[in-house]
DNA sequence: ACAGTATTAGACTGTTTGGTCCAAAAATGG
DNA sequence: CCATTTTTGGACCAAACAGTCTAATACTGT
């Protein structure tokens, strides 16, 4: 008994990312923020707890929703390339859609945070642990598989620079509105697993 | 005739750099501000303008001194390679350094300001266009002295790739304070320009 | 000595901040 | 109808904010 909700809470949750994207976590006050979720106040702190609550909520729900994508692609046989290639063109195509990347950027306001709040730091340990991880074991398959030249010695530092390649991408798309230069950066980082 | 200024304005400048690296702009309370460069409040106003003005200063400041490195490594007649080299692994070395890092974490900052400070916006733009064509003019001279193979067909994207690998070493930086993943990712970022 | 400038600490201001509280309206299931 | 819950807007609060101003002190070249 008693209302339900009126909202949907990831559809919120998803305007949160693109607020606390696009003003960063402490240039959103809480009426921007108000404004750009739709709701009141009070629903805001019955809901989601603190502003601090709300973004670390959003950004684990945003970095989980990538994480398993990604590590979704890396799991299926056939072609470990073709699946890296996936991945990246996947996120080139999703910066270059106007209404799609605006959420991404909460990524950079979460590494903002990164220094400040012990839990997104630990969170994002973890995660790119486990990503790093996948990489790294998606990299050894190829190479048994014979996708992979005796070029590719430290298949470690290749895992690295995979998912460190998949954040930096962000970064740029928000200096640049070009798309060309997405598709160039995403063009040479993938020639890192030619032969 | 009057008193002298008793701090150096660069070396106060490398203070803000540092503040405003950690805390971000806005996370950088004039408090905060004033705590970490050592003057008092009349100082700033008098000698850097408001709090804005001070970080747009510090955020020119910082970017020319990087880019002016750049370039002058670029212009060294020679193998381009050991110069593209030479500069990643510099930018390593720095985000290795316990003390030197910290003013690079102000390009974070920075570039969180770029959608609401126009002049932040056209500076990097200027920027990043002028270091593009200078990492493009260095890959065509590098290719006419028969250090690239035909595999690297596409120069421009290689240059705007090497441009945007140059600013995402600070995100890493701040991810991870591990100095061997900031070294992979250098060693297999330089590995786009192998044969 | 003197005029000019720099530095400092602190008072002060009007605004904005995140967060709480309240009361009335609206929806829900029994 | 009724108890329960959600939603909403606005009142409210103490704290923090950026920036200005003042007044006293310290240094400098003439």
């Amino acid at each position: 008994m008693g209302r339900n909700k009126e909202f949907d809470t990831t559809v919120v949750l998803r305007k949160a990312m693109e607020v606390f994207g696009h003003y960063g976590y402490e240039g959103t006050s809480l009426q921007i923020l108000l404004d750009g979720l739709g709701i009141a106040r009070q629903s805001l702190y019955d809901t989601y707890g603190t502003k601090k609550d709300l973004f670390i909520s959003a950004v684990k729900h945003y970095t989980n929703e990538k994480s398993a994508a990604v590590l979704t692609r890396l799991d299926r046989s056939g072609s470990v390339k073709a699946a890296v290639a996936d991945i990246f063109r996947e996120i080139a195509a999703v910066l270059k859609d106007e209404a799609r990347r605006k959420e991404c950027f909460i990524m950079h306001s979460a590494i903002d945070q990164v220094p400040h709040v012990p839990e997104i730091a630990a969170f994002f340990e973890q995660d790119a642990s486990r990503l790093e991880e996948a990489f790294y074991q998606a990299l050894v398959r190829a190479y048994e598989q014979g996708e992979l030249s005796e070029r590719h010695s430290d298949l470690r530092a290749l895992a690295r620079y995979l998912n460190h390649s998949r954040y930096s991408l962000t970064q740029a798309a928000k200096l640049t509105s070009d798309p060309k230069v997405l598709d160039d950066i995403v063009k040479v980082t993938l020639s890192a697993l030619d032969s």
